[in-house]
DNA sequence: ATTGACTATACAGTTAGTATACACTTTAAG
DNA sequence: CTTAAAGTGTATACTAACTGTATAGTCAAT
């Protein structure tokens, strides 16, 4: 060690960065020895300390080295005090992000709980209460099928997400009550998202009323309706009315079933009140 | 188009993902079209879509590309919420992170804040009040100068990271009340880094009191003493007496003076109380 | 036949480094 | 004085998840 320099390994290790990220501090221009020795060694002064630490800090909240390299060449008060403004908004955006993801996953949860408690109980009808839902809507353009079944739903996923959100709350299909005694169900038919939270302003809202609702879990896709005629059946049978559009609610899609049972886990709502 | 199949385009465009970003996923096995024609073009399955948007949904809460291949590979139930689960786990966690980083953030602020405002106040003694603090205290290991300071405030700067903590409360030196009258005043003196909040279990902790202050701010390094006889100078002509261990707090560090004053602006700080 | 839209492959660049290979220098031990 | 260990240099490849660009081939319509 000559003089009061200090070694590229003294200066990594005051640090506690890598040799290796020294040399390319260099290399990058954001940090270079104040000296470079006849062997070619670097050689850092003590003098130097406080500038890397800096460089230290600055990078453990964030900032990239890009900035900092512009920070540390054209340092003042001002300049990263704005800097530091920047870095804080930037984060804090993150974090509401991260936080809206976090509940996102929450929702996605409660529906496998749900599907894997209601797995066994499938093709029995209930009487369930559901609370006002609010869901984007979009009616099929063509006959309904698989590829027309997907199509419109990725256009309602992908208004969604336009809005910054994520369809974690559900999807499936909505069939209208008045088209039920019709040659075609699935006239003005269409898939829908549950929205994350009610009070959204975005284009193709409707709103699934709240209150009791005949419901039946089955294995099967939306355009098969052999499953709803017999929860319709029962529904006359137990003395209720429908009062309202039919939901399809999928809770789990076909990416969990490969060959044997290509087909979506669903439970089918009716909103029903009881014939006095 | 063929048959029933979706172009790369077309299924890129419905998932608002580039045509590139299909290509990438073909090639490291994640998403691969259901046909290739002679042509060598790329042909998706619109029973495809389902999967894909499972990854993009995947993707948006922030998993990586290797676990979503995973899941999707052997998807159940189980695995995907043992993925979400442990994903939220990494979120909260990173929330956690970032809002320690932003109150860092905040700190530094408030430090540069008081410098600004205080920059044209220096040389003038003022009495100030202080909560208590509570630092990491290392004494200097051999006579005191500018590798000295650096090397015992790397000590405890590492420390504090090892501790989790990020120093962004300010540091500077401590010099012992009971050696102010010696021939060397700075016999155990050291640097200190002040801990982001009360209550640390940390090794090297010691104590700031709360109470009133003697304070100075002046341009200096704490091995001049020149600004430390001016205020004790001062205490003792206003019928003050120091009742502790002197503080020569740092404000801006020479990162912020490049080369007409290469040296720290600082805040002298002396525990005292009223002579009766 | 030609244009425009679409597709393919292949390679370079991005961030902030890490890891490795190979050569040279310095320091300490025997 | 020799030798081995530790330290240093450069150069290259690799990471994740793509994007951008260059060049060439394909398809449908005019």
């Amino acid at each position: 060690m000559m003089k009061d320099y200090l070694s590229i390994s003294e200066m990594a290790k005051l640090h506690k960065i890598s040799r290796q990220t020294l040399i390319y501090y260099d290399k990058i221009g954001l940090f270079k020895p104040v000296h470079i020795g006849a062997n070619g060694y670097r050689y850092y002064s003590p003098y130097q300390i406080p500038f890397l630490r800096e460089i230290c800090f600055l990078k453990s909240i964030g900032v990239n080295l890009k900035d900092i390299k512009g920070n540390i060449r054209n340092r003042s008060v001002d300049t990263t005090v704005s800097l530091l403004k920047y870095q804080k908004e930037y984060i804090n955006k993150k974090i509401r992000e991260l936080a809206t993801i976090s509940e996102d996953i929450d929702e996605k949860l409660n529906i496998y709980a749900n599907a894997e408690y209601y797995k066994s109980k499938s093709n029995k009808p209930i009487i369930q209460e559901f609370p006002v839902r609010e869901v984007v809507f979009m009616p099929f353009e063509k006959e309904l099928c698989k590829r027309e079944l997907h199509l419109s739903l990725m256009k309602i996923w992908n208004i969604i997400i336009n809005y910054g959100m994520l369809p974690s709350k559900g999807f499936g299909t909505i069939i209208k009550k008045n088209k039920l005694k019709e040659l075609n169900i699935f006239d003005g038919a269409g898939s829908f998202i549950v929205l994350p939270f009610i009070g959204s302003k975005i284009q193709n809202l409707i709103t699934l009323p709240p209150g009791k609702y005949a419901c039946m879990y089955k294995y099967g896709m939306s355009y098969e309706t052999e499953h709803l005629y017999k929860l319709i059946k029962w529904i006359e049978e137990n003395n209720y009315k429908i009062v309202g559009d039919i939901v399809d609610f999928c809770l789990l899609d076909t990416t969990f079933y490969d060959d044997k049972r290509s087909v979506d886990f669903c439970q089918i709502q009716i909103p029903v009140e009881k014939i006095n």
